[in-house]
DNA sequence: AATACGTGGGG
DNA sequence: TCCCCAAGTAT
């Protein structure tokens, strides 16, 4: 019975590892350049809970704009959240922003696991992955790839998250001294295109040989998972105004809860029943459509109300925009469907 | 320890 | 249609 073995993973992935914008081509890494920990940290920021297809466009538009991370330090902050708008989990662009200014502040990035887990946003997984892939410290990485191709390779039938520890033993003893990061890197592709969550394809895996579930024919129901919790349905109301000189009236919400720090439409409260809480005492008129979004432990119906007012009072809270000068685009999802419905209203 | 926190794509 | 899930972190 032969053991998973780190040398084989990194042979194929030396042969199928897929281009990313943050990765260091072959080429380049064969002549010996090393990776940019900037965009290693803003890849592994932008990659929590988040599909390398949805990373991409954001990670080169970021940085593009900030190509070091003295230019995000020193970035406005309502600047860096339009440009994440759409992303999801806006706290991590706070923190992006938040640890880019210590880092400016520091000089340089820390490079081990100790010293960058400290910093704003980064966790176990992303001082790992920082501290093996940006600086050769043999750091074990894990992520849910990794915890399925563990679980898979020594046939773990625990369920997660209670898994966790004996998954994070394994993925330790597994992790070379040399090439950490690649080895990482390699088992996290392995679990994105092969030992995939449903139809792992088995018969191309590099580890076919000694993974046990393989073996036992239990691959494709591990990881167990302990059941999750039904998501309520919560309503709203949301409020789209505008001027007669044509700005609209918006609020950057409150840094701390859901959507923090992200430019909205004024809103009532989300709950079973919404009471009204209109910004202003117009005459509102409510459109003939509803928004409907999935958060991750809700789903939400929000009503939307059109109003026009005369001039740009002022509003408690709130702020008028110039039409030239409102971008959809720095709005998260929820809200650009309210503007999609409100607009044609 | 358990919950809050987004979004889009695939089966 | 609906459910699952994706390179997690903060509290």
């Amino acid at each position: 019975m032969t053991h998973p073995n780190s040398d084989d993973l990194l042979q194929w992935y030396d042969i199928n590892a897929r281009e990313m914008p943050w990765r260091t081509p072959p080429a380049e890494k064969q002549a010996g350049v090393k990776p940019d920990p900037y965009r290693v940290w803003m890849s592994e920021i932008m990659l929590q809970q988040t599909t390398v297809a949805t990373v991409r466009d954001y990670f080169i538009k970021f940085t593009k704009r900030w190509p070091t991370v003295d230019d995000l330090a020193a970035a406005e902050d309502a600047d860096v959240m339009a440009y994440w708008a759409g992303l999801g989990y806006y706290a991590r662009a706070r923190n992006l922003l938040k640890c880019a200014r210590a880092v400016s502040q520091l000089g340089a990035f820390p490079q081990t696991y100790d010293e960058l887990i400290k910093l704003p946003g980064i966790g176990p997984y992303t001082a790992a992955a920082v501290s093996s892939i940006a600086f050769d410290e043999p750091s074990p990485v894990m992520d849910g790839n990794v915890e399925r191709v563990m679980a898979r390779l020594f046939d773990i039938h625990t369920p997660l998250p209670a898994a966790k520890p004996e998954l994070y033993a394994k993925t330790a003893e597994l992790t070379p001294r040399a090439r950490a990061g690649d080895y990482a890197q390699a088992v996290m592709d392995l679990g994105a295109t092969i030992c995939t969550p449903k139809n792992p394809a088995c018969g191309i895996c590099p580890w076919w040989t000694p993974c046990l579930a393989r073996q036992n024919g239990t691959a494709a129901e591990l990881p167990k998972k302990t059941p999750k919790k039904p998501k309520p349905t919560r309503h709203g109301i949301a409020y789209v105004v505008h001027s007669d000189t044509g700005a609209l009236l918006l609020e950057t919400r409150p840094e701390k809860g859901l959507l923090g720090g992200m430019l909205g439409w004024p809103t009532s409260d989300w709950c079973d029943e919404p009471s009204a809480a209109p910004p202003l005492d117009v005459k509102w008129t409510k459109v003939n459509a509803q928004t409907l979004h999935t958060f991750t432990h809700f789903n939400l119906r929000l009503d939307v109300m059109v109003a026009t007012v005369e001039g740009v009072p002022m509003v408690s809270g709130r702020h008028w925009v110039e039409k030239h000068a409102f971008q959809p685009s720095a709005l998260p999802t929820v809200m650009r469907k309210v503007w999609d419905i409100a607009r044609k209203a």
